[in-house]
RNA sequence: GGUCUGGUAGCUCAGCUGGAUAGAGCAUCAGCCUUCUAAGCUGAGGGUCAUUGGUUCGAAUCCAAUCCAGAUCACCA
């Protein structure tokens, strides 16, 4: 049990004993210390004041006193300033916890609790490469799942891809019309870039003809849906629906070159998944759920056929869910897929890793999935997160200002490289070795730069700047870990019990935040928030970082100092490890 | 216009289920490598927590209004 219940608990039941009264722990407020004051764990009082009718300091007091004497294995004394309730931790108890969990690599994590969680994510497109939005999706649906994981749920990831409609077909036009034949193969282009590629030089060849059509009075609209290659994606998609052969073997050829592309994409940033959905599986569904709807007065038809959904009295607008030509639109599949995602794994929970427009749009999901009864509809959660942008706005792809995913790997890359050449530490290392590295500091980077700030906030990319590898950084954790491992690569740790009189500030300190590892886990898991972990996983590395400057370990003191401080190194070192795992990130042993 | 989100140091962000003098990193300045990796450590300067009012013993945090920025409100996905 962490130290935070087990002081909780122990002063309801002295506040309990001292006045006969019940109170839980949301009743007072329990905080860590502030450093300027003597102690470890603080009691807020003013909130016992009313109920208890007696003065913070009276009951400070006498909560002090009792906690102190019955509980004299966890308290070793007490102050009390202004109101606040200083307790110090005995410290055995922390020492305990040291010599227990120091080497323990599922320290923080929980035993399975029987739930079973979906995390969507990713959920690209197929005409066109992936970006840095993406990479925020791909890493912040990633390390949720993890997090789920440590903390006891079964995860299934998964990822809904978008492989039909009229983008791809747009793709198919321009590479009838423009490649003469080309793969990526005769190109030498990676396949999703290939096939993004084409939708640029649709956009092109759009954008020319409506000039053309201006030209002769038309106005943007009108030119815009009156241009031949408009039509043309249009007619291909209705022949795609239709079935037309030679139309769906250019469609798989295609998506697969994109997948290929995916993949290698997938594979660097070490995305996985256990489930792909596609929607050319998936657009059908909902006819059913259309019916029922109808069934169940849920949904209304329109004169002209149509379907729609009132939901004015929830304080949103009419929606449609079906069109008066009888096809299913975007929110009727998810309808679909929501229940079949229910139906094939009987998950408890169903999480949505989509960008925050479309915030209305899960809304809306949300509420038409609880108005069908659907079973799993309260379980529906849209982890919704804000926009990347750069100094200069949105990131637009058609005035060329996206930030391509495999660039900004591969410059993260020769970021890390540059930099390990210029420090010259592993200049021993094998070329494979030095690779490995490059990847392992340049992603660490991206990854942390893009999980440290809080989901929902939109977050700024500077290009020019580029991420930095000091201060709040991926690379300052990796850091710190190979600092460690060279230290316990030295010397070896006995598994032995210490006395130790009393530990120094530095070494309570970090001792402390080792301990609080897996409340960070419970908090991020139920938040679905990995930034926490990332801010936590950065304040141990600090921490640390200061007791190494400050301590020798191992020219300590004494011998019982250096095993603690072994001991301690190597805890740091683990929780470091498991906290940077969570976002997804490596921690090499030397750098 | 309706709904939702955000506004904290020059910049990027924590803190937001109310609690002690609002914290980090970057940048700036001053120190620290003959001792375990200086991608590090120590210190300094830097704030009208968008504004105004309210609730409270106590408000960056809760409530209301206003201002600013963004998203969204399609028989698009």
């Amino acid at each position: 049990m962490s130290i935070v219940k087990q002081i909780q608990q122990a002063a309801i039941q002295s506040l309990n004993e001292l006045f006969n009264q019940s109170f839980t722990n949301k009743d007072f407020q329990l905080n860590q210390t502030k450093p300027e004051f003597e102690g470890d764990y603080t009691i807020v009082l003013f909130s016992l004041v009313k109920s208890l009718k007696l003065s913070p300091d009276d009951i400070g007091n006498q909560l002090g006193k009792h906690l102190t004497q019955k509980e004299e294995s966890i308290f070793t004394k007490f102050n009390i300033i202004k109101g606040f309730l200083n307790l110090t931790i005995v410290d055995e108890y922390w020492l305990t916890i040291l010599t227990r969990s120091y080497k323990d690599v599922c320290f923080g994590k929980k035993e399975m609790n029987g739930k079973k969680v979906m995390v969507e994510y990713s959920s690209p497109n197929t005409n066109k490469p992936l970006h840095l939005g993406h990479l925020r999706n791909i890493f912040l649906g990633w390390s949720t799942a993890e997090i789920l994981k440590a903390n006891g749920n079964e995860v299934i990831k998964t990822c809904i891809v978008n492989d039909r409609g009229i983008h791809i077909c747009k793709s198919m036009i321009a590479w009838q019309l423009f490649a003469n034949g080309a793969t990526p193969k005769s190109t030498n282009t990676k396949g999703d870039h290939f096939v993004g590629e084409y939708y640029v030089k649709f956009n092109d060849e759009l954008k020319k003809q409506i000039n053309e059509l201006k030209k002769q009075g038309m106005n943007e609209k009108e030119a815009e849906k009156e241009t031949p290659i408009m039509k043309q994606a249009q007619q291909m998609l209705l022949d795609w629906e239709a079935g037309k052969p030679v139309l769906i073997s250019l469609w798989n050829k295609m998506n697969s070159w994109v997948y290929e592309g995916f993949d290698i994409t997938y594979k660097k940033v070490g995305a996985d998944f256990d489930k792909a959905y596609y929607e050319s599986n998936t657009y059908l569904l909902g006819k059913k759920i259309v019916e029922e709807g109808l069934q169940k007065n849920v949904f209304a038809q329109d004169e002209d056929a149509s379907v729609w959904i009132d939901l004015t009295t929830d304080g949103l607008d009419r929606k449609i869910v079906q069109r008066s030509d009888g096809t299913s639109v975007y929110i009727t599949q998810d309808i679909g897929l929501a229940q079949q995602k229910y139906e094939e794994y009987a998950i408890d929970q169903s999480i949505y890793v989509i960008g925050d427009e479309q915030n209305y749009h899960m809304k809306v999901l949300k509420l038409i999935a609880e108005k069908l009864n659907l079973p799993n509809a309260q379980n529906i959660y849209h982890l919704s997160y804000g926009m990347v942008e750069l100094p200069s706005g949105k990131m637009k792809s058609r005035e060329g200002t996206v930030v391509d995913a495999d660039d900004i790997v591969n410059e993260m890359e020769n970021v890390a490289k540059a930099k390990t050449e210029e420090l010259g530490k592993v200049k021993d290392f094998t070329t494979e070795e030095l690779t490995t590295l490059y990847t392992t500091i340049g992603l660490g980077a991206l990854k942390f730069f893009l999980l440290r700030v809080e989901p929902k906030k939109k977050m700024i990319f500077n290009p020019e700047e580029s991420i930095d590898f000091h201060g709040f950084t991926g690379p300052f954790v990796q850091y710190t870990h190979a600092r460690i491992k060279s230290i316990l690569r030295k010397s070896e740790i006995q598994n032995s019990k210490f006395k130790i009189q009393n530990l120094l500030p530095l070494e309570k300190k970090l001792l402390i935040i080792l301990e609080q590892f897996g409340g960070v886990i419970d908090k991020a898991a139920n938040e679905h928030n990995p930034s926490e972990i990332a801010i936590y996983v950065f304040e141990v590395a600090k921490i640390f970082n200061s007791f190494y400057a400050e301590h020798s370990i191992t020219n300590a003191e004494s011998e019982e100092k250096k095993q603690l401080r072994l001991q301690l190194a190597s805890m740091s070192a683990t929780v470091i490890k498991s906290g940077m795992q969570l976002l997804g990130i490596d921690v090499p042993e030397r750098m």
